[in-house]
DNA sequence: AATGAATGAGCCTTCATTCAT
DNA sequence: GATGAATGAAGGCTCATTCAT
């Protein structure tokens, strides 16, 4: 009765799991099959057979990464585009946070960390990343921004205060290591990562705002 | 009191002027002896001698990337501490992205990398990274924020916006590959590099200024 | 008494006719069983089911080869017993040539392939051969010669000449990538093929004539 | 004192050795480099630091057998250019046997297998094997086939001929596992490898010496 | 201070075979 | 009869390290 709707056998379901910790806790690299089927059960033999190679597996799991990602933290999440763009600015802020740095206690943020590491020594997967994630990531973000900026603005300014948003967040959470070393203070918590999120809405808000001025007098 | 006039035997100076190269563009478990060996020129064994072993060598070349660094970007560069805090932040960003991220043509970011990479896999270089390189610089730049905020101002508030500029800062030259892939026309060269440092200047400035306007009135 | 009219089975004979192929081309140790699976449409297992394991698939395969081989090109063809022997032993050799060697354009050497990697290393399937083609064969080219000399002349001798004919055969043909090499107007083709069993032909009768001389006069 | 003209290390020396007649009796790829490195009693690596890799070790090999075996059985001993053509025909087709076939009692035929092997699958060692081996063995053939047949035979001819004498001596050595199974009393030994140089000699001279007639007269 | 040689551990991959259905 | 999944045993290669000089 099990796997009724279960397109992926429980031994490649479990090893894509399984890879997709050890993948973004070591780099591809780093990481070795055989750490990955000791983890998973299986024989080695069976990365062959079901992925073909190492490389097979990483893009797998990078896959199902994305997919489960997506699936818990849908983008469009906690506003509709109805509400005035500061609210969905916030929203926004929030979620991206949760999807790409994890929010629940103990879940480590892999997807981030697949990320990083993607961008230190890109290969295949960097393609999916920026197909798949980071392309209407940026998508829902210009939205939003140029609501608040006016049509007036250049897409290219855009692009620039989209990359300043972003830049805001992947700093507070993927230099946690020193900024606890430096203010062992704000330890990371999920009060923390409210108080963050909440600065970088009004920080950006708040110079969004400054650039849309002039258009309108000032 | 040996070596008064040659404080770094010639070997031991290529060995690790080659290894920071080599280190940065590769990592520190990519990065292999054997390469770091044939580029300077030495036998293998000599690693082990000069260092102890690969990661003596990682740390030794670690440390001369940063003080070839500083050496060539100090921090104060560019303005003095009479200048207007709004002047200084503009200073201190091109400054920041000079030294962290390269400017002349050519040049790899190698600080950045190492940085990047002992954020994903800390290891004993982190401290150094910490107290030697982030700390001075976080000191810096907080500040310059704390003369444009004002007193009344918490520190905990200027932490954030000094993480909300080095944020910005980090995502547009780290982020590179990615930019680049989304956004063709925003490749890399000299001229971009101005542009993005303005932004974030502008957008930084902004921002901070806006928090800074309770206290006065409004 | 099953399969009256199908004695074998249609996966079995597929499995049977690629093996052969593969086997000849690659050899027994680097074909793979994976590879002649593929080829033929069918599932990994049924090797095992079939035949055993892939030795005695190989036997399969080098029999059927033989059987194949016989019926295209039957030793007796091109004369008969009638025939002055000069003229039996230029069909010999000609129908030799096509049936170890191959003779139209494209067709592997599948058999002579099979009889080198034998010698090379021995298995069972050498039992094969000996007993089903080279025995008949020796016989054959036995009974031409044994005429061509007279009775008088030893067994002994009469296998000497057998092997000299048989191994001139073998050289041109199977050393063919060397003399490609040295020679590359002698590159193979069909007209090359019958300088070759013309020269075969003369080349040994003359030899032969001269062995028979001494017993009739000088 | 060891070793004062010895330009390879005894190590180095050791694994050759071995590697030829390993690589000789299980071919490029069955042979193992870890049965290798275990017969010379060396570590797993040690080919990689020597040879590069496995195919550098099979080409030194190579080499090493030919130059040994040349070394053993310089291809114009037994005769002088002054003998007769017919005297050094005998002398060439028995030093041919010994180099290419190995003379002594248990003597393994490393070098005829080698290659037979690259007539098989040829890899780049098929280049040294016809340029350093066949190429001058078949030089020195046809001089002295040039001589008995007289000037107005086509190179053509030539070369026919020096097969038939090459692909004589060849059959009855590698196949002689064939020649076991069909005619026991035909085993291997010294007074038969020189039964067969006899006849092998008398068998060429008669054909050869048919040729050259019609220019002659008859 | 420096070197060439040697080592042992470990990695990814491939293969024939077998199991459960 | 036939299949997809799984297994264990090797195999070639790479690497940091150490030894003897």
């Amino acid at each position: 009765m099990k796997g009724q709707d279960n397109p992926l056998s429980d031994t490649k379901k479990r090893i894509i799991e399984v890879a997709g910790k050890v993948f973004a806790e070591s780099g591809f690299r780093n990481a070795t099959v055989r750490e990955i089927c000791k983890l998973a059960s299986v024989n080695i033999a069976a990365i062959n057979y079901h992925f073909g190679d190492k490389k097979g597996l990483y893009l797998a799991a990078l896959k199902h990464l994305r997919t489960v990602s997506f699936e818990q933290y849908p983008l469009d999440a906690g506003s509709d585009t109805s509400s005035p763009p500061e609210e969905r600015l916030k929203a926004f802020i929030m979620q991206f946070i949760k999807r790409i740095h994890g929010c629940r206690e103990g879940e480590s943020p892999w997807l981030r960390m697949m990320i990083i590491r993607e961008l230190m020594e890109p290969t295949e997967g960097l393609d999916v990343i920026v197909g798949e994630i980071v392309r209407p990531t940026f998508g829902a973000l210009s939205a939003i921004i140029r609501e608040l900026l006016g049509k007036q603005v250049s897409e290219k300014t855009i692009r620039l205060c989209c990359g300043s948003v972003i830049g805001q967040t992947f700093f507070f959470f993927y230099a946690q290591p020193i900024r606890e070393k430096l203010f062992p203070a704000d330890r990371s918590s999920t009060s923390e990562t409210k108080v963050i999120a909440d600065h970088i809405t009004s920080f950006s808000l708040n110079a969004i705002k400054s650039y849309a001025v002039p258009k309108k007098g000032r």
